[in-house]
DNA sequence: AAATCGGCCTGATGTAAATCAACTCAAGGT
DNA sequence: ACCTTGAGTTGATTTACATCAGGCCGATTT
């Protein structure tokens, strides 16, 4: 089985179990769907390789991005409280995915209690996921945001196929600023601001962090301007 | 068993199974804690009556309040994937919880398929709310947050001690304002605003809705000036 | 009764980010 | 080779909200 689509913590025989849920799908295109808000919900999902981009659309019908997800990664879980889900699904890049059928989970957690619990860690960390998010939009500036998502992403993309230093990022300005809170003018502002401090070397989408630590100390107090 | 500890969705015989996991805690006084940020994660709380604030310490000290509870509603799942709490619970006024012990929950829900399903929506719910604090701190102004604010605590009170247009704010301008993303100052003048339009009637904690509409129009779409 | 303190309100001023607008650049299309 | 289109950048201006500062009021202390 492979350790991208279920991460470590369960005791080998029971991954075999895991592993026989496990649909393989054919990869999806750039701008793919992998389910859409309203639908019923049947199952969550594991990044393989790609990209993933979920969003919900508020009361004024505007775009409202609540996650990224990459290698690794699970999405999904928004649907379980209403069995359908509340959250649009699609594919920032050529993706690849695992579809884990939540009525077989299901299942197979009632017969294996570990199974069960680790299901249970899973959700929750989406909720840690988010709360983290919450405290990131609630009290900083562009600055720090931009700062936090450009680490964030840096970390989760650590044993992934480019270096924590050297990044490829797969959503568009537009949707970083939608998700941090920001227009893609500010966006673009800061990632030049940023370029110009040294912290970063900024190529299109693609992003090399050359002072870590001062984006960093950037997110636990506010810059000085000079 | 009290149906404001677990709400309904269970057969019976399930409730009576759950009910003997439930302790009833002696009521918490205003500012008392019912867990700490790095706790080792037991329970998770039912709020009977009162009402609480959950929140987290970030990077640079400061605190962020990441929910409300109030009666009938569950807090503490942030605890479940690193097996430590990440908030802080405080009582806002004087509080009763039924506690529900998670590993006695946990036995429960591997021998009863129903409850453990049940358990998995109830967390689930969590992720709901939060992506749509998200969804409220990503592109609104202070006047969609608090007119989103007023009208979920009086939905949620509905079925509770007030009436849902007559409300009782627990908490204060400044914990309102954290939540928000918006500065004490921001909260009293918006208040004040929208007693000057006639929507609200505000006492100090004690606020009237006058024209529920009209706030759900403004977080549909941002106010004209006049 | 005077003093202290915290929560809340209000006004003046400052500022970060939004908005508005123009321009560049690369990718397709005809 | 020319036109379109969309994503990204950059500059000028505006604005919503923060910040700073003062005052009010009810509760608690002395």
């Amino acid at each position: 089985m492979n350790s991208i689509c279920l991460p470590v913590g369960l005791d080998p025989s029971d991954l075999d179990k895991l592993e026989v849920l496990i649909e393989r799908k054919k990869p999806l295109q750039p701008r793919e769907s992998v389910f859409l808000s309203g639908e019923p919900f049947t199952s969550i999902y594991a990044v393989r390789s790609g990209s993933i981009k979920s969003f919900c659309i508020d009361a004024d019908g505007r775009e409202q991005v609540t996650g990224f997800y990459f290698p690794g990664e699970l999405f999904g879980w928004d649907g379980l409280a209403n069995e359908h889900y509340q959250n649009t699904a699609i594919a920032l890049e050529t993706t690849s995915l695992c579809e884990i059928p939540y009525e077989k989970l299901d299942n197979l957690g009632n017969s294996i209690p570990s199974v069960q619990k680790y299901v249970m860690k899973l959700i929750s960390r989406e909720i840690n996921a988010d709360q983290q998010l919450i405290a990131l939009l609630a009290g900083n500036s562009a600055q720090q945001k931009l700062a936090s998502l450009l680490l964030s992403i840096s970390d989760r993309l650590v044993q992934q196929k480019l270096s924590s230093t050297r990044l490829w990022l797969p959503m568009s300005r537009g949707e970083i600023g939608n998700y941090l809170g920001l227009t893609v003018e500010t966006v673009s502002r800061v990632l030049g601001h940023f370029q110009r401090k040294k912290y970063l070397a900024v190529n299109k989408k693609e992003i090399e962090i050359l002072d870590k630590k001062a984006l960093r100390d950037l997110i636990r107090s506010p810059e000085e301007v000079e």
